[in-house]
DNA sequence: ATAGGGTTAG
């Protein structure tokens, strides 16, 4: 064997028969005209010579000879059994070039050695080679190659497969199965499909994916998994890559594709996007299917209107097709009432279930437990419990069975309206018909028993259910506490023992993080309670999650522990749940009710620091009235917070919680603060008194007094009044007088006139509008209420628009002179100067006050 | 191959 490599390596085969002399030169006469070999990339010819194809040494009538076919075969087997993958392939090379039939040749080979080699060179990255030379070469020749791949090689290939799926070799692994795409009854083997998505889905590899699917001759199938699966992922861009991906591939639009695309935009919450892609379908002239239809409806049942557009446009295009039998679909009409459902629209989800249950008595379609589940949703959350039990006995009528989710939602019908009782009663007949209760009926009534505070009966249920949930049977004598106190309890309420089901049968509780959750509220003001039910949860194998720890920090702030409360949301770092807006929201609301503004300040400073955003309940909770301790510095600190939620209004508005009812509470503590200015002096009179019912002039007035209280604005004397009411205007007025008592108080002082620039009708335009009287009002203010010193006077400026500019700087609007006036007026001959009213508290006077002002405070 | 129920902050 020796001597056959050595020949090997001197690029030269011989056969045994063969004389060495003549075969040699021959063979190399026409190695040079050959034409019929490609050559290979990377081939090496010095230590990797060529076989030429029409080699007469190789011809048929020399491979008749048995014998030297024999000793090539022997060869090739040596040379695979020592692991000479390279020789071994470049024999069977030769002979396939040779352009005998090779089937034989292969058939003496063993398979085992076939495969290994194939799969050693996989392994080696050589797949290139394997494919150009032996695979083409065994196609070509018509060579089956169901015996090339006998079960060891198959096996062997699997396993070369697993190993490179053990170690996420992704790319490796999808080269590996597009090598064998021409051989489908291997790759099916090669690697289960769902395994091999699985594996793309945790690298989120959408392009391995659909390389791999692409393979198979029902792609379809496969794609849509994969689709499917990138979404439960939440990896919509993944997802997206494969849905485009099948529309490449398939010669004819895939309903199936569409539909799942836009269910899992629902699932990745981009209900846009699935119209977009919806479009994109009636862009082709595509009618889409009921599937289609509904998945699109259901994604976008929170916008009521664009669901009830698209179940339109389904009734028309199924119409137009005269396929009635598509529009008679109780799935659409449910997801109809869903979408009622979630935009609490109650007549108009009547008026659906009417129609539906019209559509019924036509025969047209059937209503199943999803319409009557839904529609005793609908009431539920109207709190119209009677409605819903009404729907109970429809149901009952047209035989259909309610299922856990219809007494589900019956059950949460009487708890939503505070109806205990009438629940645990629903509760109990669900056990007697048979229903099995899962845990969120369990946590419905428990929730229920929190909302009316039954806190006791709540943990008496939770200890009798845990107990006779458990695994243990419980023997009559052995009946514990809990049940005999539940029991004595109902009786004592009159509720008869037959409906105590609830409490002598055995349920299949098993609590819930959501469980615990509602226990912990239950524990109100007991923190230590509540930090014991959270230990518990772990006998259960739960985990505490955000909302066990909101309610933690709740339970303890509420019992007045402030500190406690702070030290909860360490813990809660620290135990690796990073704090949300909730959490955070939730302390803060601690501290404002403790009355600690600066630690809500902290706090709030502190959740921004982690880069949570605030929303409008955070936004609200901090600006409570409760939270200003009467300083300037609590004050701006609120109105500063108030600028930074203005400026995330857009993004805010869209939390659905609109943002006026804020700027009320805002409103009214600017006021008070105001207000006190006038303590020591006579008292206002009820006009004045508090109410700005005009709403859109809140956010101008607002805007004008955080500006004047800003730090930066701490020593102009600048007021401007135009645009509000004579009450705004003296709030405002209020507020810079304020501000300048405690920034004399702290040493500052004052160094100029106040100014205030008022609104002055234009000449010739006395008659259009009456007088807002907000001049009078502030002088009257000024002069009468504080007893300062007012000079009054006009002066010239531009247009209205160009004087809406920065009221911080005061110059721009004064003092304008004649000249650009002029050159203002020429340019714009319709739009004549407007005169400015201007109002000055004299600085002497203003230095008198605030010196009576101490004086009476000392007193 | 579609859809439904429970828990947190103001």
């Amino acid at each position: 064997m020796r001597d056959a490599l050595s020949i090997l390596a001197s690029a030269t085969v011989l056969p045994p028969s063969a004389t060495p002399s003549g075969n040699y030169r021959r063979r190399h006469r026409h190695s040079t005209t050959s034409t019929t070999t490609k050559p290979r990339p990377n081939h090496n010819p010095k230590q990797k010579p060529q076989f030429p194809a029409s080699s007469p040494l190789l011809s048929s009538s020399r491979w008749a000879n048995r014998q030297s076919l024999a000793y090539y075969t022997k060869l090739a087997s040596k040379l695979a059994e020592d692991g000479k993958f390279d020789d071994f392939l470049m024999i069977a090379e030769s002979v396939v070039a040779s352009g005998v039939n090779i089937s034989e040749f292969l058939t003496l080979l063993k398979s085992e050695h076939l495969a290994h080699g194939v799969v050693r060179l996989l392994r080696d990255g050589k797949l290139d080679r394997i494919f150009v030379t032996l695979f083409n070469g065994i196609q070509k020749l018509g060579v089956e190659p169901a015996g090339l791949f006998d079960e060891v090689a198959i096996e062997s290939l699997k396993a070369e497969c697993r190993g490179l799926l053990k170690c996420g070799e992704l790319e490796r692994l999808v080269s590996l199965i597009e090598m064998f795409a021409g051989f489908q009854f291997i790759i099916k083997e090669l690697v289960e499909p769902s395994e091999f998505i699985k594996l793309c889905i945790t690298k989120r590899d959408p392009t391995a994916a659909i390389r791999y699917a692409q393979n198979f001759p029902h792609a379809e199938v496969l794609f849509c998994s994969i689709i499917l699966e990138f979404g439960k992922k939440r990896d919509l861009d993944s997802a997206l890559k494969a849905f485009e991906a099948s529309k490449q591939i398939l010669s004819s639009p895939n309903m199936h594709a569409y539909r799942t695309i836009i269910d899992v935009c629902g699932l990745c919450g981009d209900y846009l996007k699935s119209r977009a892609i919806y479009e994109g379908l009636l862009a082709e002239n595509i009618t889409p299917n009921i599937y289609v239809f509904n998945s699109l409806m259901n994604v976008n049942s929170h916008d009521l209107s664009y669901t009830l557009g698209i179940y339109k446009k389904m009734e028309v295009s199924y119409c137009k097709m005269q396929t009635l039998g598509m529009m008679s679909d109780i799935t659409s009409h449910n997801i109809l009432l869903k979408s009622c459902c979630l935009a609490a629209k109650v007549e108009l989800a009547q008026d659906t279930y009417k129609q539906i249950r019209e559509l019924e008595s036509k025969g047209v379609l059937k209503l199943d437990d999803f319409t009557y589940s839904t529609i005793i949703k609908v009431f539920a959350d109207a709190k119209m419990w009677k409605q819903a039990l009404e729907i109970k006995e429809d149901m009952l009528l047209s035989g259909i069975v309610p299922n856990t989710i219809t007494w589900s939602s019956l059950i949460s019908a009487c708890a939503n309206a505070g109806l205990l009782e009438k629940a645990i009663i629903l509760f109990d007949e669900m056990l007697q018909a048979g229903a099995q209760p899962n845990t969120q009926c369990f946590n419905t009534l428990l929730h229920a028993c929190v909302e009316v505070c039954q806190f006791d009966r709540a943990f008496r249920l939770f200890q009798c259910w845990k107990e006779r949930g458990s695994q243990q049977t419980i023997s009559g004598d052995m009946i514990n506490h809990a049940y005999t106190e539940a029991v004595d309890q109902m009786t004592e309420m009159g509720v008869p023992l037959r409906l105590c089901s609830h409490l002598t049968m055995r349920v299949p509780f098993r609590p819930t993080t959501s469980t615990y959750n509602i226990m912990m509220k239950a524990c109100g003001t007991d923190y230590y309670r509540a930090k014991d039910l959270m230990e518990e949860m772990k006998t259960f194998n739960l985990t505490p999650n955000h909302i066990s720890w909101s309610i933690l920090i709740d339970v303890c702030g509420g019992s007045g522990n402030v500190l406690g409360a702070l030290q909860i949301l360490t813990s809660m770092r620290e135990s690796g749940v990073q704090p949300d807006v909730i959490a955070y929201t939730t302390a803060i609301k601690i501290c404002v009710k403790q009355k600690k503004p600066k630690l809500a300040f902290k706090l709030f400073k502190e959740m921004k620091k982690y880069q949570i955003k605030p929303n409008m309940v955070t936004y609200n909770t901090i600006l409570r009235d409760r939270n200003v301790d009467g300083s300037l510095r609590g004050l701006q600190h609120c109105l500063a917070i108030y600028q930074q939620m203005r400026k995330a209004g857009n993004a805010l508005m869209c939390t659905r919680i609109w943002y006026k009812p804020n700027d009320h509470h805002l409103k009214q503590l600017i006021e008070d603060w105001c207000e006190g200015v006038l303590q020591t002096e006579r008292r206002s009179e009820g006009q004045y008194a508090s109410h700005i019912t005009d709403f859109g002039h809140q956010s101008l007035l607002l805007e004008k007094v955080t500006e004047y209280l800003q730090d930066s604005n701490a020593e102009s004397l600048f007021i401007d009044l135009r645009g509000l009411t004579k009450v705004e205007a003296r709030i405002v007025v209020l507020a810079v007088i304020r501000k300048i008592k405690e920034k004399c108080a702290a040493g500052k002082s004052i160094k100029d006139d106040l100014s205030i620039i008022l609104e002055q009708q234009r000449h010739g335009d006395r008659n259009s509008r009456e007088d807002s009287g907000v001049g009078e009002a502030v002088i009257r203010l000024l002069k009468h209420d504080l007893a300062l010193e007012v000079i009054e006077a006009s002066s010239r400026a531009r247009s209205d628009r160009d004087n809406k500019g920065s009221p911080t700087s005061p110059g721009l609007n004064f003092e304008v002179d004649e000249k650009s006036s002029l050159a203002e007026t020429s340019e714009y001959p319709t739009r004549r100067p407007i005169i400015l009213r201007r109002l000055k508290a004299t600085k002497k006077s203003l230095h008198q006050w605030l010196r009576r002002k101490t004086v009476s405070s000392k007193r």
